[in-house]
DNA sequence: CGTGGCTTTGAAACGGGTCAAGACTGGTGG
DNA sequence: CCACCAGTCTTGACCCGTTTCAAAGCCACG
C-alpha cells in the first residue's frame, strides 16, 4: 500500500499539548477552555494508522470516539454482493464514531496516515451529557455533516460521471492550496478511493480525469498530483449551481 | 394537485394539548416534562399546507423551526440547470430547520397534506441553548438523519433501478402498515417525488413498478395503493445487506 | 362528457459498466 | 545501480441499463 502522508510531525503530537493542537479550534474541543479542555486532556490518547489500514469493519465494536487530527480516513458501506459505497471522508476536525452506539455501523478505513485523537466511549459519553460547551459543538458538526451528505447525494443522484469527478477535483483542491492560482494539491484518495466516493468504477473515474486534463481544465503531475489555473473552469464542469462551498 | 391526506384528525390538533399529540414520545419535545414542555406549549404555533404546497423555497427566510405533526414533506435540491434531487423525506415527528440558520438550505415541499408545529427561531434557540432535554433529543435525531442520509446514498450510488424502486416501498410499507400480513399502504409520494427520491426517471420508476408486480412481489391497487404478500421477497429485490431498518 | 395532469408503454440513443490488455510507478533484491 | 515485480492506473472495444423522446391510457374533477 502506498503511503502518501499528509502527516504533520508526529513528534508535536505525542505532548498531551491541546494548546499546539492543529484541530484545537475546530474539532469536537473547540469551545472548551481550562477546566473542561483539561478533562478532555486527561481522557485522551493518540494513536495513529498507516494508508490503507481498516481502523474499524463494519460492526465491530468500537470502544472509542475520536477527533481525526491528520490524515484522511473514509467511512464505506457494503452491499450484500459486495458492492461498496464511501458514505463520508473524514478531514482533520472531523469527529469517529456516535455516541451512544457501541457498534461501528461503517467500515473506517485509513485513505492516508491517520492520527487519531481517542477518548474512551464512556468517560465522553458523561463529559456530553454535563458540558453544554461539548454538546453544543458536536450538534453543530453534526449538522454540517447531514448538509454535507445530503449534497452529495445530489451528486450521487443527477450529475454525470464528469461532472462528479470535476467536483471531488473542486473539493480537493480547494481544501488542500492556499488559494493563489495555479491550485495544487495531492490527491489524498487512489482511484479506486474515489470511485468509491463518487459511486462510479475506477476506469471512468480515469476516463474523466484524462478527459478533464485534454480539455485543458487541470493538469495531473504523475499519478496523485493535480493543478488548476481556472478554478471556475472546473466549477463549470463540476455543474454546481453555486461555487461549491460544502463539504463541512 | 391531488389530495392525498394522511392527516390524522385535526381537531385534536387544534387544542395546545401535548398530552394528545400523536408525536409527543418521539418528537423533539419527547424528553421533556412538566415545566419545560409548558414553555414549549407556549411557543408553538400550528399550521397546515395542502398537498403540493412549497412551504419554502431554498434560500428563503425561515423564520421557524418545527417539528412535523401529520403528513409527509420532502426536501429538495436543484442544479442550476433545473435537474433536481430529494435529500430527505420528513415523516411525522421529523423536526424541520436548522437552529442557527436563518435561510431554508432545501426547498420544502409538501408531499402530502402536511401540519407542523412550528417554534419561533429565536425562542427556539435559547430553549436549546439552555435545556438539556432538548439538546440532547435533538442531536440524537440529527444522527439518526445522518445515518439516513448514509444509507440513501448507498442507494443512489450503487443500486439498480429495480433495487431502488423495492428499497422505497418496503420502507414505506413498513412504516405505514400495521405489520399483519398483507403488508398495505398508499403511497404518500407521487411517481415524480419517488423518481426525484431515487435518482431515477419517472419512466423508469413506473417500469419497475410494473416489474415488481409481474413478477408477483408486490400488487397494485389504482396509482397509490400498494400490498406485499411476502416482505422478504421484497427485501431481497431492495438488495439489503441486512432487513432495511433504516430511515429514522 | 370533455379537459388536464399523472401514469404507463414503446422504440431508440447514450452513458457508464464490464472485460481485457497494456503502461506506468515505486519499492525490492540481485 | 539497475532489472524486476506487484500494484495501480490507463486505454480500448463491446454491452447493457437507464434516459430520452413520443404517444397513448387513465383518472379525478369541473
Amino acid at each position: 500500500m502506498t503511503v502518501s502522508s499528509l502527516a504533520i510531525a508526529s513528534a508535536a503530537l505525542a505532548t498531551d499539548a491541546c494548546d499546539s493542537c492543529p484541530i484545537r479550534h475546530r474539532a469536537v474541543c473547540a469551545s472548551c477552555e481550562g477546566e473542561e479542555l483539561d478533562r478532555l486532556a486527561e481522557m485522551k490518547t493518540y494513536r495513529s494508522w498507516k494508508a490503507g489500514d481498516v481502523i474499524a469493519m463494519e460492526g465491530d465494536e468500537l470502544p472509542f470516539v475520536a477527533s481525526l487530527v491528520t490524515g484522511c480516513a473514509s467511512l464505506t458501506r457494503t452491499l450484500e454482493d459486495g458492492r461498496t459505497q464511501m458514505v463520508g471522508l473524514l478531514m482533520p476536525s472531523d469527529f469517529l464514531g456516535r455516541p451512544g452506539r457501541r457498534m461501528a455501523a461503517y467500515e473506517v478505513t485509513a485513505a492516508t496516515d491517520v492520527t487519531l485523537c481517542m477518548f474512551k466511549r464512556g468517560a465522553f459519553e458523561v463529559m456530553l451529557a454535563d458540558t453544554p460547551n461539548v454538546s453544543r459543538r458536536l450538534l453543530e458538526m453534526s449538522l454540517d455533516e447531514l448538509d454535507a451528505a445530503r449534497e452529495w447525494m445530489v451528486l450521487l443522484g443527477r450529475k454525470t460521471a464528469r461532472e462528479k469527478v470535476a467536483t471531488l477535483l473542486a473539493i480537493i483542491l480547494r481544501r488542500a492550496s492556499n488559494d493563489a492560482a495555479p491550485l495544487r494539491a495531492q490527491l489524498p484518495l487512489t482511484r479506486d478511493a474515489m470511485a468509491s466516493y463518487l459511486g462510479l468504477t475506477i476506469e471512468t473515474v480515469s476516463r474523466q480525469m484524462t478527459a478533464l486534463r485534454k480539455a485543458g481544465v487541470i493538469e495531473l503531475d504523475g499519478t496523485r498530483g493535480i493543478a488548476c489555473h481556472d478554478l471556475a473552469a472546473l466549477l463549470t464542469e463540476a455543474g454546481d449551481d453555486e461555487d461549491g462551498t460544502f463539504l463541512s
